[in-house]
DNA sequence: AATATGTTTCATTTATTATTGAAATTACTA
DNA sequence: TAGTAATTTCAATAATAAATGAAACATATT
């Protein structure tokens, strides 16, 4: 398979990857296409690879550096912009989790802690509701925290041995 | 507020969630639904309870059960099926891992791995692309285990130690 | 200040995904 | 084995989400 083909297929798994986890296919797609390349991308690139309109690929762009996972690169003597991906991994992994984070989760536990602080009747239902609703804080938000964890254990020396002890 | 009015804002809350990271409304809203009940219930009661149609309720009570986060109920003398869930949230959450793991992930890394393993010529842009999609395998392989890699901490005497001092 | 180049916005259209509901199926009962 | 109760299936429909494209906007150039 030459090469543009395989550029191609990783592009298209990545936007369906995005699309099963609530983000957008072409969100997913661009961002695919800035990671893999050596260089930064004109809003023209893009829109011509990835064969979609202005509108599309300027409003993708836009959310993706939202995220703060793509940046604006100038030219001297251009006008136009261009755009390339950050590619440090763990660094993406971070803004990622913490934009939905801040969107999603915060937003959910709020709700969460006020529904499991209802004053429930001396009805099991309602007992066994706040009871549950209480787990169910503490999980998410235990679940929220956990790539803070697991750059806390990066940076941290001591731990850096638990990593290397369990990925055995 | 009311118990059934805080009750349905939980319900409304999972299913918005579930639905921003591509688990459909009502498959989360079931999901909450049987989660704080603290009794089996039937389809009939769920299709009430939610107001959907019977169609619904029997195509997401199936997905749920396939996910390994609901069971069936039997109650003598009776010929209608009741539905629980998992409460063990640990579980829950392993289970939902696993299938998204086994669905949606693992076939993404089979492509990965496919792409990252072209053959690049001397062209920078292809060395790049190689380079990145490797990076990407390894991550996303990393990620894939990070639950496996949690239970085993909390399995592991040592390492219950640690995360109580990761936790300060 | 008129033109040219590039970007954003947003009402409309299109595509995708979820839901309905009725017919088919299954499983129990008499 | 006919009748009944419950469940499943799936084509049709509805709801939602994403994409388009043209007009508005912004900014540099002559």
């Amino acid at each position: 398979m030459e090469f543009e083909q395989v550029k191609n297929k990783f592009i298209q798994t990545w936007g369906a990857l995005g699309s099963q986890w609530g983000i957008n296919k072409t969100m997913a797609q661009i961002h695919a296409l800035l990671m893999v390349s050596h260089e930064s991308k004109s809003m023209e690139d893009i829109m011509d690879t990835l064969q979609i309109s202005r509108g599309n690929a300027s409003m993708n762009l836009r959310a993706l550096i939202d995220w703060g996972i793509v940046y604006k690169d100038y030219r001297n003597g251009e006008r136009r912009e261009y755009f390339y991906a950050e590619k440090d991994l763990d660094e993406m992994a971070l803004k990622i989790s913490q934009e939905r984070s801040k969107r999603e989760i915060k937003p959910a536990l709020k709700v969460l802690r006020e529904v499991s602080s209802f004053r429930p009747e001396s009805k099991i239902e309602q007992i066994h509701f706040v009871d549950q609703t209480q787990k169910l804080y503490d999980f998410v938000s235990q679940a929220d925290h956990v790539l803070d964890k697991i750059t806390e254990l990066k940076d941290n020396w001591m731990a850096r041995l638990v990593i290397k002890f369990l990925k055995k």
